[in-house]
DNA sequence: CTACTCATTGAGTATATACTCATTATAATT
DNA sequence: AATTATAATGAGTATATACTCAATGAGTAG
């Protein structure tokens, strides 16, 4: 009773899912459809028997990726006490993932409205995450709220992803920065501990 | 001797410029060219008169933009010694460009090469002028050097800018994070200071 | 006044790309 | 085996938009 039907189709969207997450990562999110569809494997057409939009498509996308890094970021809040940890599970997170991610803040204003949305919620788990760890910061004590410091955190990550021409052209741009980024932040909000 | 003629040219020249600023400003960099003429009162055709191609016609925008926001970044620093009134003047000069600067650090990626590296010599220059105030933080005594502390400004900054419709979907953000995002940033740059 | 130069015009061209749909191939059902 | 349902195909259509170029007309020169 239809069941290798489905199994295929099912098969084909995910493979069109799988293209489109890749191709992103290399050429950004304005990437014809067809480029997917040759990535894929499959006939143009194809796409839009799976999705009725491109928009949709990338909707879709980013439900999963939204959803499996959602779950990374979940992992990182029970395995990481101290700031630091935390700090560089968190880099070593986004670096499995550094093209697509990198597109996908420096392209967010061209992503569908839906899509959007994804993204956002993603950026208050992981915000939720980091607030029990950065309320223990001497920063903290000192009126900046976890979330500025969290905020703080977050700009100084994209902003060096977004420089990345200028940072780091050609290898991966995390793994190069991770000890510089952590140290940085870790200073900024600990000083008053560190200072015994 | 044909001054009017040429005079008349300029000036054409320049109503391209100005409304091109002005759509950019308010639909982005992937405006048509059409919207541009539109807006500057002439035909579509003249603006390919003027520049061979709709990257050039960025280009020059952003050449002029440049050298204006550097004279800007130019006045802060010699009339700032101190870092807040350094932070606070940086705000209100972005706040006068603050739509133009949002699409200009959003679309980036679709700028034309030229046209980005103006921006990245933009930069340049205002690590330049924040290096000399910077290096007198209680911060950079702890070993963040002054352009780690730039860059975390930088990325505060930013960070606020491109979650626009997060943070302040339709009244102009910069105003009305100002305290803010000062405040934030001298009391993790200054914790060692302000503890006396 | 006449001839000429050149800035300006806008209809037309070229291209890229999202999306359609009649056709084909293949699995499910009888 | 024959019939039916549906997943997949890819050539074709629609649209957006950068850019062209022959025509226009206003400023300039003799």
């Amino acid at each position: 009773m239809e069941t290798t039907r489905l199994q295929q189709k099912q098969q084909t969207r995910q493979k069109i899912l799988a293209a489109a997450y890749r191709v992103y990562a290399q050429k950004g999110f304005s990437a014809p459809t067809a480029a997917i569809a040759k990535e894929a494997g499959v006939s143009h057409g194809s796409i839009f028997a799976h999705f009725a939009s491109q928009a949709q498509l990338v909707e879709a996308l980013l439900e999963q990726f939204g959803t499996q890094l959602g779950a990374g970021l979940h992992d990182l809040a029970e395995n990481n006490a101290d700031l630091q940890g935390l700090l560089r599970a968190h880099l070593a997170l986004l670096a499995r993932h550094e093209q697509f991610y990198l597109h996908l803040i420096t392209e967010k204003g061209q992503l569908p409205p839906q899509a959007k949305l994804t993204f956002a919620n993603l950026q208050s788990v992981a915000a939720y995450h980091f607030g029990r760890v950065l309320q223990h910061t001497a920063a903290a004590q000192n009126g900046v709220p976890p979330y500025m410091l969290f905020n703080t955190w977050m700009g100084l990550v994209h902003y060096y992803l977004m420089n990345k021409e200028l940072f780091s052209p050609d290898a991966p741009l995390l793994p190069r920065y991770t000890d510089e980024l952590v140290h940085t932040f870790l200073t900024l909000a600990q000083i008053g501990e560190e200072q015994k």
